[in-house]
DNA sequence: TATAGATTCGAACGAACGTTCGGTAAATAC
DNA sequence: GTATTTACCGAACGTTCGTTCGAATCTATA
């Protein structure tokens, strides 16, 4: 789980033979781990000036390497936003995967997502705010791949809400409520200050109450305030 | 309300006398409505591409003016972004205080924040795009100028939920209660299609109703369910 | 210690960038 | 109808961009 068990060995002047790692292969290499830090500070970069302001010039400078020497990881710039990208979701999924194994009570699964999304976010708020804030700059294959994972998760976050609404026998829109919480929890990265704000876990159990309350509450009986109506 | 009431008259080589339009003046001249135009198109270009990632190239092929003559208009291109993000937001606040006045229960004022904010959030995408997305994009004097006019937003915003909070005798975190607000009317930029979606209004009453549903339930009596105890 | 591959570098490539300059055409004022 | 300002343009400026190339230097094995 370093930042670069990933298949971009040899990248450019192989000869032949193997040419992708074949996945699932644990291999933490030099190569792997100075890649994995190498992303670390692409991530810094990106994140303070944005994937198309980042020049490879701030990037050699951070990483105290010549600009040359940073092609030996990497074959172009726009790869390294996809090594970026991609690692943090498939983060983002394994580890929501492993909490979700031990619960069953849909509310508290919907609670456990939250906390999930929270806790790697504020930990890794540079390479989220890239995943967040460079969303289809990526193109064609690659920015296709990236879209399937998202839409996994969101598939994930979706099916939760379907399992509680059967549950209690709510009425919502589904789509609605799983993009309302996307924005509440994604639009954390522009605002959220350590010494000022509460941890990962207060901030999840308050949004919890705020969208699980709403969501119980709107579903329920179609109440709306007579001001909504009129 | 064009998009060019703007002080940026007589750009540059200006020898001497009247610098900026004294404010408050309506003039609407061939200057004004060109400019108008040009934003317009910029704020198409920059919400394809971002603003680093646009040319002046870009624009003067959408405008259908040369690169020089862009040049006439406004000084740089961060001018630019300022302009279009400077005329969005106090418009946006234009209108609000507009609605406001004739309502006085707190609910309905928060929806009628919700529905203001939603309504000219779908119909100028792409202002509000470039307005979120570069966000921290301008520096210095310009940059300070859009961030007091934000925190202006966020105030009104914060000050509407404690007139609720008040009335309902409530207890929630007024901070936490208007960003997650926020990122949930924000984020429908990066979702929304008109071909699917609802339209502005009935966007706003629902999620109107997942927010207040949960602002009204969390704040009043602490319940939590067994599972977030736990 | 000799050999082979992995790693790193200085220097440069062509392309694209934001901006400027001198001048022409069109609109306005007198 | 002439003079003056406004609107616009082609061409270029200097800079920075992502990327490449050939060579130098490490590292590990035999």
């Amino acid at each position: 789980m370093t930042l670069a068990s990933v298949e971009t060995r040899l990248p450019h002047a192989v000869p032949e033979g193997r040419k992708g790692r074949s996945a699932s292969e644990p291999v933490d290499s030099r190569f792997d781990r100075r890649l994995a830090k190498v992303l670390q500070y692409a991530a810094q970069i990106f994140c303070e000036k944005g994937y198309e302001g980042a020049s490879m010039r701030d990037l050699s400078r951070a990483a105290g390497m010549s600009l040359a020497g940073l092609y030996h990881y990497f074959e172009s710039k726009e790869e390294l936003l996809y090594l970026i990208q991609k690692h943090t979701f498939r983060t983002i999924i394994e580890r929501l995967h492993q909490r979700l194994a031990g619960a069953s009570d849909p509310e508290g699964r919907i609670r456990i997502f939250i906390e999930n999304h929270l806790e790697y976010f504020l930990a890794n708020k540079e390479a989220v705010k890239v995943l967040t804030h460079e969303d289809d700059t990526l193109k064609n294959g690659r920015g296709a791949e990236i879209r399937a994972i998202k839409r996994e998760y969101y598939k994930i976050c979706l099916d939760l809400l379907e399992d509680l609404r059967k549950e209690k026998g709510l009425q919502f829109s589904g789509r609605l409520a799983v993009l309302s919480l996307f924005g509440m929890i994604n639009w954390i990265y522009s605002w959220h200050n350590p010494r000022v704000d509460a941890d990962a876990q207060a901030l999840a159990r308050e949004m919890g109450d705020l969208f699980l309350g709403g969501v119980l509450n709107t579903g329920k009986g179609r109440r709306r305030s007579a001001k909504a109506r009129a």
